[in-house]
DNA sequence: TCCGGATCTGACAACGTTGTCTAGGCTCTA
DNA sequence: TAGAGCCTAGACAACGTTGTCAGATCCGGA
């Protein structure tokens, strides 16, 4: 492991003539120069580069292309671990969310980048798989890299294994679902306001029987559209037959089989509220094979939803504005705002698009 | 800033009774414990202390639990900083890609995230939005940061900007398009023979005057995709008027602008190809407003492309393989792999699903 | 009783950076 | 010409961790 490895760190530099004769005083392999090199050799103290590296004032100007020219020269590069241990800060936010592919969370992620982006921050993103310890497991990674806030989509629902961690100044907003045993600043979706306004759209169609497939009951938005659903059937003075509600993992099969066994028997569904976008992706699936129409709401948008025929009715959250809320919360506390927790819930929309108008046939 | 905020850091050791009386030692508000503390808490050297944390071996059982003890009742978290700065290694990697929220790329950042994980690294990400000198930026950020090894998908064409990082040891994997000026690993899809099978299929239905909607030429994939159509164009002994091709930015405007042209006009196409999976959806959008069926392949696989009608055939890349292929190349050098740059080219796979399948209406 | 060796423990330096503080040279004014 | 004041520059400590090394303790066997 003492490579020897000239390679000529040509740079950008537009500098006339004068290619220096490429004397690279061998940097071993893997072996990254450091200010003390550069001083060296720019023939100057150590803070001297510092200064220079970070823009500060007080450095003379040719002092500065002296160390300009060690740098391009070495090569160097700032070690920002160093700089984090000295400074305390660390200009980077941890987002942990339930899956880096869900068409669903791609917008907020996208989001809560370029928030932290305009706030001059690194984003540190990674997926739970819905899986409370390793939501757990990568919160703390998070924190152990001192990351100067955290945004969690949460997977379980205890989160006061935080605590320290938020009492040691480490700003953390929950997004999407409410943190769980323990009081703190949350963005969300209006999953009640928005499930309830769906399933009244397919009541005020004509439906009386109406299913409901959503995801496992230990998942607040899906406890909480379930609630909506059964407000809105209430409202509309329908009874609820158990047999209509499933709540359960949004794997394909199981989404499928309960799709079917609604639609079998004597008195099945003529309609379907579905609680999220896996459940409505497969839930088109099946209802496209199915003779009869049978009417559908999902909540949340999918892409092309409006090209299916007939076109999807669905129940829109606006993913990006969550995100942006979220992170801009966070950088309010980073801010130093020193309100008490806060719960901001946004607003859902129904988007009127076919399958959520067909009327019942019977 | 030394705000009091006592919180006990009540942890979740399952202890009996003994709920001890929140003596928190005061730690100032955003004054994190470390191990120095820890070890005087426990009573101990700094060393045992460090020993404790990592799980390394000559520690007795009862000293073990004393220092336990400490770190709970601090709240002490290690600081990964500081290790990093020792260790010299910081079990992340980087990768920038071109948008977060791009549902092409969502799979293979998961990919790349799943692979990380396996090999116990963090991940961390962001999109260059296209634009070069964001993703100079960001890689660069990355490598500040001290990351074992870098994945990027490139926005811009001359990567010799990574030469210095590269020589000081950061490994470096290029996916979905090829590193510009400089030879390195590389993991692509087969854009070529992908485009070529898509438009030789067109062909092999009738259609003649085949149209080409692609991305920005400077994009490697784009312009190797352009050549796949004109090869399959050749292929089958048919003319190309350059008025059937378009490259360009891929916003909605600009693709539904040229479907528009293209499909107007005394001999318009018959028959489009796209060149990615959102010119591919505004397309679908264009042609069912249209009277006449025109025949679509896209390159890229869409949710839900199986349920429209018609259901839109495409050229599909797997690109999770592609993230995770590249991955495991990018450990393969960490672990020490010396072998010269490798290029991997992944096959694509067409999938008639009737889109494709329409014949030419004259 | 004493010694060799194994086991456990802690002092100390180092990683690369930045904040503080001081020295030296210069200019400007009285 | 002296003194005050400014500007540039560098020495040094500190951030929190880990690797090295050496000291302390304890065991069994001679």
């Amino acid at each position: 492991m003492l490579d020897v490895t000239p390679h000529a760190p040509g740079k950008d530099e537009p500098v006339p003539s004068s290619a220096q004769p490429t004397r690279s005083p061998s940097p071993r392999y893997g072996a990254r120069p450091t200010m003390k090199d550069v001083a060296a050799r720019a023939g100057v103290g150590l803070k001297t580069v510092s200064r220079v590296v970070n823009g500060e004032p007080g450095v003379t100007a040719d002092t500065e292309r002296r160390v300009q020219d060690a740098i391009t020269a070495l090569g160097f590069r700032r070690n920002d671990s160093a700089r984090i241990l000295r400074k305390g800060r660390t200009a980077s936010i941890g987002l942990v969310l339930e899956d880096l592919a869900d068409p669903f969370y791609a917008p907020l992620n996208r989001a809560v980048e370029e928030v932290a982006r305009a706030h001059g921050a690194l984003l540190i993103n990674g997926s739970s798989a819905e899986d409370p310890e390793r939501e757990r497991e990568l919160a703390l990674a998070f924190c152990a890299r001192r990351v100067d806030g955290l945004i969690v989509i949460p997977a379980g629902d205890d989160h006061r294994y935080l605590e320290p961690e938020i009492a040691a100044g480490i700003a953390t907003v929950f997004v999407d679902r409410p943190a769980g045993q323990m009081d703190a600043d949350a963005v969300l979706s209006d999953s009640f306001g928005g499930a309830r306004e769906g399933v009244a759209h397919l009541a005020a169609h004509g439906h009386r029987r109406i299913g409901f497939i959503g995801d496992r009951p230990r998942i607040h938005t899906a406890a909480e559209r379930l609630r909506g659903y059964r407000a809105a059937m209430a409202d509309a003075g329908l009874p609820v037959d158990e047999s209509w509600v499933s709540l359960g993992p949004t794997t394909p099969e199981r989404v499928r089989a309960e799709t079917e066994r609604m639609l079998a028997g004597p008195a099945p569904v003529t309609a379907l509220f579905t609680g999220n976008n896996r459940v409505t992706a497969t839930a088109v699936r099946v209802l496209a094979r199915v003779p009869r129409r049978v009417a559908l709401v999902g909540f949340d948008d999918l892409e092309l939803a409006d090209l299916l025929s007939p076109a999807v009715t669905v129940v829109a959250q606006d993913a990006a504005r969550l995100g942006r809320t979220a992170a801009e919360q966070l950088f309010r506390r980073l801010d130093g705002a020193d309100e008490p927790p806060r719960r901001v819930v946004l607003p859902t929309r129904l988007i009127a698009r076919g399958s959520g108008e067909l009327r019942p046939e019977e």
